[in-house]
DNA sequence: GTCTATACATCGATAGAC
DNA sequence: GTCTATCGATGTATAGAC
């Protein structure tokens, strides 16, 4: 089926280009499957003969683009990840401070909760032998700079905890979330509970700068 | 549910509570070997060979004391939740208020911190088919109630909401602290922390009773 | 180069001998 | 009650067809 292309009629490597062009949309295909399935069966229940027969293969062609299955995981939590530190770009979106941060956990949040499966992926650590690697763990690495920074505009006294504080407080509504009613909105009045609660406490004169910010 | 036995030396039962003793006891033996061998391992990791072979026995004769591999988590899961509700009781220990309520949460922290792996069969959904049954599930219930009985003493307007977010704001410094130095105890000065900023939002306008309590 | 057939080790689980 | 033997499924390695 995913026959190759001899017809080249240019130079010497525009058959390279064009197979490197159709491996990276077969990849992408494959991707595509191997999410479509995890949603529909399990995240763990992901089986290479399963995905291959999406696809139009048998599970050792598989093998000609990831090395393992665990690859394939570590691709799909790259995918993620970009998604989800665009996703909180997109929330940040020209606001400054508090309203930036906020805004940020609420789309960084609605982006979770609206596919656990992805959520197991990226935030839980479900799969037993996955770590992801460090090009796919880079976006993750962004997205936490990114939240930092934003906590590190707010001028507290104590920046670092500030931070610990509050992705404890945004993961802890993504857990509470995904474990009472997945897809529900309760949530957000929840969450803005919690952000309230979350500035009331670095307004608090143990948090507050020497000096007016 | 495990056997009963009282010290009956004559009559016709007496082979039965013998048997029954030892299938107690064996039952004990191999969930003892299971903890330890998730625990060198990983939880997912657990083979009923392994497991077997950590009792003197082979794979098939698990089956005689419990139906399949899901059943045996499923009586750990049991087994740690009997001994959360304990640890919670033990936190409360005849206080009352605000600081019953902290002090039991820093019980619960500091004994899942204390056991990752325990922790992520207790608290995170992780093993792929696995779902507690009612009995083992009862002290997590009870657990839980017992929480919510302490927020009901506050008095907050909206006991429901302030449930939630005290259990978002515990379980997100978990996962904050397994996430980032499990055994380590930063977490401690973040939890103090959390807690205060958790109690000065009960105390804002939003958020109490219309008269004093 | 791409894909398949085949094979292997390991898994949870079952059947039946002793 | 425990064993051996075995089943079906898994991830994965390899050899070879086209």
């Amino acid at each position: 089926m995913l026959g190759d292309q001899a017809g080249k009629p240019a130079g010497p490597d525009a058959g390279k280009d064009r197979r490197a062009v159709r491996r990276a949309a077969t990849r992408d295909e494959i991707l595509r499957a191997a999410w479509s399935l995890a949603r529909a069966e399990g995240l763990a229940a992901l089986s290479m003969r399963d995905l291959a027969a999406a696809v139009g293969m048998r599970a050792p062609s598989l093998y000609q683009y990831f090395d393992s299955k665990l690859e394939i995981y570590d691709a799909m939590f790259g995918q993620g990840m970009v998604e989800a530190l665009a996703v909180v770009e997109g929330g940040i979106d020209g606001r400054h401070g508090r309203e930036a941060l906020r805004e940020s956990a609420r789309a960084l949040l609605l982006f979770t909760t609206n596919d656990p499966v992805r959520n197991q992926l990226l935030f839980q650590r479900t799969i037993p032998g996955f770590e992801p690697s460090p090009d796919s763990y880079a976006p993750a690495v962004a997205l936490s700079a990114r939240v930092a920074s934003l906590i590190a505009e707010l001028g507290t006294s104590d920046a670092a905890q500030a931070m610990d504080l509050w992705t404890a407080v945004i993961s802890g509504l993504s857990n509470q979330q995904l474990a009472n009613e997945p897809g529900g909105d309760r949530w957000i009045r929840l969450f803005d509970r919690a952000v309230d609660m979350y500035f009331a406490a670095l307004d608090s004169p143990m948090s507050k700068k020497k000096k007016g910010s």
